[in-house]
DNA sequence: TAGATTGTTAATCGATTAACAATC
DNA sequence: TAGATTGTTAATCGATTAACAATC
């Protein structure tokens, strides 16, 4: 697995502060970013663990909110070159920054979603999204009857009209929430309308030039894994507590 | 990350012949399942790739179908022991059975949606759950105006039931699908059903006893893995084709 | 200065992969 | 038997973790 994001420059040139960042790393950042963000809402509070009343908050105590290692939480904090102070610790508002300067979550990302069954229009209400970040700018859907319905205050747009509609909302993101049989040619589509970056809810493997990102959300492999625990325990072979606690691994 | 299943009976006894299987490998064993089954299905056809006409396989062919290495198939394979023929491959229909079997996927789990807002009315109707063998046969929610409601079939039971639907439908596998706030309770109250294995679509950590196996689905985070790349891209810093294949890897 | 805590190094652990002996 | 392909071993690779020197 070299699941890691290649250092800046061309080869032999000095290398950036930013090293190659391992996957895994970079989702614990967005961890650390949002158990940051709520300790500082929660912290007009009094007794929650959290920054201290000078901002400031150590590994061991930010790697206990995010639920981690404090080594791992300084390895991870590490890939963003120095942001602590020895003896002292993080200054909190400064590491938000510099999480959200290098996780790019300084700026927003708006999405396309394409399929406007149940589970698209459910995703476009989420307020996972537009809270964050993700504002959903455009619904596509192939189906005349959808087509100019308004979801989640977002009118459903002909999925033929994608180039027009995906450019003149700056969409960077896509959402596959088809049909697996129409997932094909619901990614042909994104890519031609220049998004780079997919997530796609639906199953089977799909094709997309090498410089897609496609990630894949599988709810069948989920109850397949909790399923496979499931039937170990049925016969006993499985002692209480070996209860997995990471998410799958597969390619999309 | 020790990801293993523990092998079966009491320290000290004989070893059983499933030894412990690491969860990225029970992962992909339900890709090989499901990618022998779609090409039993499409066997009856011609020019498909997949099992020959004497229902033989090797692990050359079913490695390419599922898209990952030969090498790491017949490891991953090897974990249930014996399957395959040297010199011929492995035949199809019995090692289906045999995934099936290991993976506990000969039989049915059914499922209870805690929350029936968007999301969980998408989920109950979700084509890849009831065909999966993960009938959804108890949806719960706490409001008035839901409760008695019916979705995909299923009518909506009110959360202070929960125990006695449960039990009655023989309910295993509970899904979260409630607002984050309301996300801890609705555990706490499959837990009091007796669910012993969660998957969570709400953002932020539960609390769950041990013996509880939980996973969890953040969209959010799904987003975040997609800006990150997407926020390299505009400065030039990710070449094309450095997309990563793999998702992301979080606690619950 | 003494105490505390970071940033980093080295050790550990596990997963992936290549290679090949076993064997059909 | 000769060719093919599995099952397994050993090498490789990367991620996690413990430990500690640097330093506030």
């Amino acid at each position: 697995m070299a699941q890691t994001v290649a250092p800046a420059g061309p080869a032999g040139a000095p290398e950036s502060a930013t090293r190659a960042i391992p996957e895994a790393t970079v989702a614990r950042l967005t961890t650390y970013l949002h158990v940051l963000i709520r300790a500082a809402g929660t912290a007009a509070g009094a007794d929650v663990v959290g920054p201290t009343d000078d901002g400031t908050i150590s590994s061991e105590e930010l790697a206990a909110l995010a639920g981690v290692n404090s080594a791992k939480l300084r390895k991870d904090l590490s890939y963003l070159g120095s942001q602590g102070t020895r003896g002292v610790g993080y200054d909190a508002s400064g590491l938000m920054d510099a999480l959200k300067t290098a996780l790019g979550s300084h700026r927003v990302y708006p999405v396309v979603i394409i399929g406007c069954g149940h589970l698209g229009s459910a995703l476009a209400g989420y307020p996972g999204f537009a809270g964050r970040g993700y504002p959903v700018s455009v619904l596509l859907d192939s189906d005349p009857a959808k087509i100019g319905t308004v979801i989640a205050g977002v009118p459903v747009t002909d999925i033929g009209e994608a180039v027009a509609a995906c450019h003149a909302a700056d969409v960077v993101i896509g959402v596959i929430a088809t049909p697996e049989i129409a997932a094909q040619a619901a990614v042909d589509v994104l890519v031609a309308a220049g998004v780079r970056s997919v997530l796609n809810f639906a199953p089977g493997q799909l094709r997309v030039p090498d410089d897609v990102q496609l990630r894949r959300v599988d709810l069948a492999l989920e109850l397949n894994l909790l399923a496979f625990h499931e039937s170990r325990r049925g016969s006993g072979q499985v002692p209480a507590g070996v209860a997995q606690r990471q998410p799958a691994v597969m390619p999309p």
